[in-house]
RNA sequence: GCCGAUGUAGCUCAAUGGUAGAGCAAUUGAUUUGUAAUCAAUAGGUUGGGGGUUCGACUCCCUUCAUCGGCUCCA
């Protein structure tokens, strides 16, 4: 029987059946075939060594897809739960994914994996790649694969293997003596992984439930050569010098102390600088954008927490009450009771709406010790928080603004890749049904109309409303939310919010929070890491530093300083009797975009020499061409 | 909070049971320099805190705090 069978060129090939995507691959090219990884068939993922038996359509993955990369990283974790087995039989087997970057893999045990340890099952692995071991698949009922991991004594597998609908295929991949729970599909074989590494353990929780036992993970990575794995290693090193903590610390921004307190920021005057600029921009475009500022207190009585319901649902957020005049106090995790207080302190017509309120609100949360992450997650910090009061009608347009709004701050920026989330309604919402559709839709069709890409977070909204959200990624490729569009459907009830329609009539308005930037904290972290340190000149705490060679030129520079100042250029000098080299050296590690180096030469004609930080000396020239170079920047 | 690692001078790091060191930074002096580190001197420490073992602890043990990597949650 003959079969045709679209490769992935569209190109249209007869093989007689049964063929695999194996030897499909082979007769296209050896190196594919080496390479090939798995196949999808008409769609579905499949073994390279599944036989295919009717006219398809065939898709071979190497491992510069991502789906190939997700096979690549699932065969290697079974490999290493292969290795940890045969060293450590008593050890039970649970679960071992392919993650974004490389693999884990979880397993129960008392005592915790020791670099040695990780170092011998390395080893161990590499002695089964060289055995090239087929991964081979086996289909069986339920029964069968209960049967069959009970034998082993592997608990956790029945765990999975019960949670899995009756009727569903259940299904096994074995390579050597190992034998694992499986929807596959795997490489032909372990000799296909060329080069890994066992990179960190950790402790997990069984399911992610906290509740559960505590087991111990491996993360690992792999590739199919040791130059990938090298460079691998080394983008992860490149990271850390990027690591905003470490620019931190390097470009005297802000620090924590110890007798202040996990989690919370000081921030010494460079980083404040930043942060200046960055509020003093925010606060320009909210103008621009017809929001109003307030600012609210840091505290607020028990009450105002009571009928917002944080006292109950946020609690374990929430720092302890403090004692005023007999009246229990807490210091504020959010602030939307506020603005909501300062909405209701008045009647509003609709003609009023919508009302945005914006203020950079500084809040307090309760996070776990263990959480904490530099200026990534912290105690204390300030949101640029907002609150659209509007109508049902107002609601597309100002969910559209707010969308191109916060893009266009964060491009100016300089972000350009974003993860989208859509966060529809959980599984107990408060709120009508009808709203949350309404909110829903409107927050999809904004997303459509402004062809934004983005994924849909199925269950992931708020008990009080959907959301979209924009993540941004650091050094390390973690992605941190910033830009939050919520909708809230529980505190307008709380409040008794109201306005006043054309009918007459008291009507409930819609409420979305938002913030664009997240925190201030979050975002100058995400901003370090990703301009790696060198900020875009308009955010640079200093902007230019004068240099002169000697002292015979620090009259000269001091004018100079004082002339670019006047033109709102953030300038300073250097006067130490240092060598050139030394300040230049100096200026550049502090990241300064532009440096003005002044000698003899200079002062006799009138002149700079301009230099800019990482690209070099740029010549010399009349101080106002110096200024033009420079505000072009901007 | 849980699992693990780490904590030595302002910073980056030495010192594996026997007198706590180096480089940079700081201070003082000399030097007046042409595009990424001039030289010298000085000062700087309850080795995160507390307790224990020991003739003797940075080193071993307990405890506590903090940081780092994860789990969970979120700006």
């Amino acid at each position: 029987m003959l079969l045709r069978i679209t490769l992935p060129d569209s190109s249209i090939k007869e093989y007689s059946a049964p063929v695999t995507p194996l030897k499909v691959a082979e007769d296209i090219s050896p190196r594919l075939a080496d390479a090939a990884i798995a196949a999808e068939v008409n769609g579905k993922l499949v073994d390279l060594n599944h036989e295919i038996t009717e006219d398809s359509n065939l898709v071979l993955h190497t491992f510069t897809t991502e789906t190939g990369k997700e096979i690549y990283w699932h065969s290697t974790s079974h490999l290493m739960a292969q290795a940890v087995k045969q060293l450590y039989p008593k050890v039970k087997v649970t679960i071992g994914p392919a993650i974004e970057q490389g693999f884990y893999y979880d397993f129960d045990r008392d005592e915790p994996f020791t670099e040695e340890e990780l170092l011998k099952i390395e080893a161990r692995m590499k002695e089964l790649t060289a055995q090239n071991l087929p991964y081979t698949r086996k289909e069986l009922s339920k029964q069968e694969a209960i049967d069959m991991f009970a034998a082993q004594n592997e608990d956790y597998k029945i765990e999975l293997i019960q949670a899995i609908p009756d009727g569903d295929i259940i299904s096994t991949y074995q390579q050597g003596d190992f034998i694992d729970l499986c929807r596959g599909p795997h490489l032909p074989h372990t000799g296909k992984i060329k080069a890994f590494k066992l990179l960190k353990t950790s402790g997990a929780y069984w399911r992610g439930d906290e509740k559960n036992k505590m087991l111990k993970r491996i993360y690992g990575i792999s590739f199919p050569s040791n130059k990938e794995l090298t460079a691998y290693l080394d983008m992860l090193e490149e990271a850390k010098k990027r690591d905003h903590r470490k620019l931190g610390k390097d470009l005297d921004l802000f620090s924590m102390d110890d007798e202040v307190g996990p989690g919370l920021v000081l921030w010494h005057p460079n980083g404040a600088m930043i942060r200046h600029l960055i509020e003093e921009y925010w606060k320009d475009m909210h103008l621009r954008h017809g929001y109003k500022f307030v600012y609210s207190p840091h505290v607020g009585r028990s009450n105002l927490w009571h009928t917002s319901g944080h006292l109950g649902f946020y609690n374990e957020n929430m720092y302890a009450p403090m004692d005023i005049d007999g009246q229990e106090y807490y210091i504020k995790p959010m602030n939307c009771p506020f603005h909501i207080a300062i909405y209701k302190s008045a009647m509003h017509s609709y003609r009023e709406l919508p009302m945005r309120l914006a203020e950079l609100g500084t809040v307090y949360r309760y996070e776990r010790s263990g959480v904490l992450h530099g200026l990534m997650r912290v105690r204390g910090f300030t949101q640029d928080d907002a609150h659209i009061i509007c109508t049902a009608e107002q609601l597309p347009t100002e969910v559209e603004n707010i969308l191109t709004f916060s893009m266009d701050m964060l491009r100016h920026f300089g972000f350009e890749n974003f993860q989208i989330y859509l966060s529809t309604k959980p599984e107990h919402p408060v709120g009508e049904d009808k709203d949350w559709e309404i909110a829903t839709e409107t927050l999809r069709k904004s997303l459509e109309k402004l062809g934004i890409d983005y994924a849909v977070d199925e269950g992931g909204g708020a008990f009080y409303g959907p959301k979209i959200d924009i993540k941004i990624k650091d050094a390390l490729n973690r992605a941190w939310q910033c830009t939050t569009i919520q909708f809230d459907f529980n505190l307008p009830t709380r409040f008794n919010m109201e306005y006043i329609g054309a009918d007459n009539q008291a009507h409930r308005p819609y409420m979305v929070h938002r913030a664009v930037l997240g925190s201030m904290e979050r975002f100058f972290g995400t901003l370090l890491e990703y301009h790696a340190g060198n900020l875009p000149l308009w955010l640079c705490p200093v902007q230019v530093m004068v240099i002169p060679i000697t002292d015979a030129q620090i009259e000269y520079a001091k004018e100079l300083t004082t002339k670019l100042l006047a033109q709102g250029i953030r300038a300073e000098s250097d006067m130490r009797s240092e060598k050139i080299g030394y300040k230049i050296r100096e200026a550049e590690l502090k990241k300064i975009p532009f440096m003005l180096i002044i000698g003899k030469n200079e002062v006799e004609n009138d002149k700079v020499t301009l230099r800019r930080h990482t690209v070099g000396d740029l010549g010399s020239m009349e101080l106002a061409d110096a200024i033009t170079k420079i505000k072009e920047e901007h």
